[in-house]
Order: structure tokens, then C-alpha cells, then sequence
DNA sequence: ACTCAATTATGAGCATACTCAATTATCCTG
DNA sequence: CAGGATAATTGAGTATGCTCATAATTGAGT
């Protein structure tokens, strides 16, 4: 019976329970251990399942990480978005709304490394890094339509300037040179620098074609 | 006997040897069936030491593949820098040493990721991915004094924008908007874009801190 | 040439990420 | 409610990255 708009039945709700327990016991055992401290048997022992039921949740170990690190990243995204929901979109507000999430994305560095990022921008095809690239996305669209709001700006350049923000926030969290300077830093670098390439470029050859 | 001043006995002739075998069967077998299709153990055999040899000349299989692609990225830099010897410094004649470069850091996809660029960019602790960071640098290093040529450059920005370059050069091999587009796109997209975000930054409040 | 401490090599064995044939739970139909 | 089709769960088993106690090799001192 039940309405066929809403195929919600016990079996679809314990599914998306289990996803969440099991999501849940990998964030805490991690955040405890660390993740090679922590072995997939106890993950599944935590969230009391079997060993085999935790792999139909996630096809690796490195994806329960994404698991948890997209939950992560998506609390940081929309916490940030809906901070600025009433700012009027200049340069300075969309900034405000990246420091968080780049605080967020530098965290929880495994033998020296951050995993998430390269995790979250990685192969577009597996499901949860797929997730990622959404996450990444509702971040550019958010910061675009905040960009659209300042007069100054051209609307057609909005999603290009959300773009460039959103890979110096990669860089950031990335690049080793970039590491551990502030998004302002990175950014003062990178404007003035292609500045100036671009300005000898042009001075150079009007129209030259490079591969 | 032989001169003190060489202390090069058979010891570490062989030593050197066993490295180079080593890496040289990771090679050959990475590229013949993948990184994954791929057992330490084969490689080991393919080596002519026991496994347990093998483990001590690469820390881990991951390490291994490192080994692997720092001869890669090494050769790359060097052909690049060499050919540019006689260049007169413009930033043309730095794309093309780049060029190259990206197309190797863009090679050796596994699981649809690059490994090497995180790997290169990563911990600078780890042996290996020290010599990775001393390969950027040379190559930043080869790409600054190789501008420093160009008379329109101030001599203390050649440093700056060679790092730029190397930041335009890792963006191009690991954010995935990025990762298909040319270098000079890329170049344009950070270009043009900081410009506008800087210009509009400085028409605000000229002295303004941002934790 | 012999001794011996230090270095290097070995491979059986261990830990653990991941698989899959068997089992159990859930839903649908008459 | 009975039967059976489909989906979800299980955990012993497998594959493989890595370790470590033991053995072989090296070369300086005699």
C-alpha cells in the first residue's frame, strides 16, 4: 500500500541507517586513532555490522574517509554560504565564506598528508568522489551568485572569478609553497605575478598559437 | 688500498646496482600492467633480490612507484632546461620548458588519479618525496634564472613568478577543472581573474587585516 | 690468511584490506 | 497466510603488503 510517490519502506530507512552508522563509527574511530591506526574489522565491529556489509557501504577503506571527510566539507560549505546569505557579494565577503572550508580541507593530515583533497577532486567516476565534485560545485555556485550581487562586477564573470577562488583554494591546500600562507597571500601572488606574465605576453606576438 | 679519497668499494657499487635494479623492474612492470596488476613480490623477482631485499632499497610499494617517477619528472626537467640554454629568457620560451613537464606529471594515471604530483608535492620528510621536492625546485630554480635573461623582468620578480609557474603547473596536473586545459589557459583564467579581484580589492579599504 | 664486528640479504610468517558462497530478512502475489 | 523472488547480511577465507629473526657477505685490523 502507501501512496507509490514515496517508496520509503523499512528496507530503504535501515539502509540509509546502517550508511550512517557506519559513516559515523569510521569519523570517530579515525578522529581517535587516526587512519591507519584503526583496522576495517573494528569500523565494522563499532558500528555492529559485518565485516562484509561495511564493504557494501564502501568498496575501500580510503572511501569511508571521503565518507567522512564529504560530510565534513559539505557542514563547512553550507555553514559558510548561509553566513553570507545577507552580504552584498564583494570580494571580502566571498572570502570569508572560503577561510572556513579551507580550515576544514587542511585538517586531518594522515603521514603528513591531507587526503581530502586530492580525493575530492579526483576520478569523477566513483561514487563518493563524485559526491566530492558536487560539494566543489555548490561551493563555485555559491560564491558565483554571491559575486553576481556586487554591481561592480560583470554577471558573466562571476562563475569565472568563482573558479579561480575556488583553485587557489586548492592550491592551499595542496601546493606545499601555498601551505600554510592565507588565502590573501596566495592570492596577492598569483594576481600581481600572471599580471605581469600577461602583460610581457601581450607586449610579445598580438596572436600566436601554442599548442 | 686505492686512494682514500674514494671511498667507492665494492659494497656500494653494489648497493647502487641493486637501487637501480630495483627501480628499473618497478618500471618496467608499472607500465607493463599497472601499479595494482602488480604484486612487490613480482617485482622483486623481476629484480633478482628476495622480497625482503627489495623492502629495504623502497620503504613501500607506494615508494617504489615514487622512485619510478622521480627519474621521470628528473629527465623531464633536465631535457627542458637544456634545451633552454640558449634561450633569451621571454615567457614563451618558459611554457615550453613547462610543457613538457606537465605531460609527463599528467602520465601514469592509476585509478584515474595522478599519484605522482601529491606524492612530489607531499611530505617533505620522506626521503623520496624529499628528492621530489628538490626536483620542483631545481626546476623553479632553472625556470628563474632562465627568466631572469629577459631584460623587461625585474631581476628580484623572476623568483616569484617562477613560483607561480610551479603553481600553474601543479594546478594543471591535479585540480580537475584544470587538468585538461593548456597551460596558457590556465595562465589567462588566474590572470585575468586575480587582476579583477585585486583591482577591486584595492578600490575598497586600502589597509584592511584579514586574520 | 684469519678474525670478527658491522652491514646487507633472505624468505617464512604476520596483519589486514577485501571477497564470495551460503544464509537470512523483506517484500510481493494470489 | 503460504510461497517464492529479490535484496541484504554474514564471516570464514584469500591475497598481498610488509616484518623480523636468522644467515651470508664485507673489509679493517692483525
Amino acid at each position: 500500500m502507501r501512496g507509490p510517490g514515496a517508496p520509503i519502506g523499512r528496507r530503504e530507512r535501515s539502509k540509509q541507517d546502517k550508511r550512517e552508522r557506519i559513516r559515523d563509527a569510521a569519523r570517530e574511530l579515525f578522529a581517535l586513532h587516526g587512519v591507519g591506526g584503526v583496522t576495517t574489522q573494528q569500523i565494522a565491529d563499532h558500528a555492529d555490522v559485518a565485516i562484509g556489509t561495511l564493504y557494501l557501504y564502501a568498496a575501500t577503506k580510503a572511501e569511508l574517509l571521503i565518507m567522512v571527510q564529504n560530510q565534513k566539507f559539505a557542514t563547512a560549505i553550507d555553514d559558510g554560504l548561509a553566513a553570507a546569505s545577507t552580504a552584498t557579494g564583494t570580494i571580502d565577503e566571498v572570502l570569508a565564506v572560503i577561510r572556513p572550508v579551507v580550515s576544514c580541507l587542511r585538517e586531518h593530515v594522515e603521514n603528513g598528508r591531507t587526503y581530502l583533497h586530492e580525493l575530492i577532486f579526483g576520478d569523477p567516476t566513483e561514487p563518493y568522489r563524485r559526491e566530492g565534485l558536487t560539494l566543489a560545485a555548490r561551493l563555485e555556485g555559491g560564491l558565483a551568485t554571491l559575486l553576481a550581487r556586487d554591481q561592480r562586477i560583470n554577471p558573466q564573470d562571476a562563475g569565472t572569478l568563482a573558479r579561480v577562488i575556488t583553485a587557489i583554494l586548492h592550491l592551499s591546500t595542496t601546493a606545499t609553497v601555498y601551505m600554510d600562507r592565507s588565502v590573501e597571500e596566495i592570492l596577492a601572488d598569483l594576481g600581481e605575478q600572471t599580471q605581469s606574465i600577461l602583460a610581457q605576453r601581450h607586449r610579445g606576438d598580438e596572436v600566436r598559437r601554442l599548442g
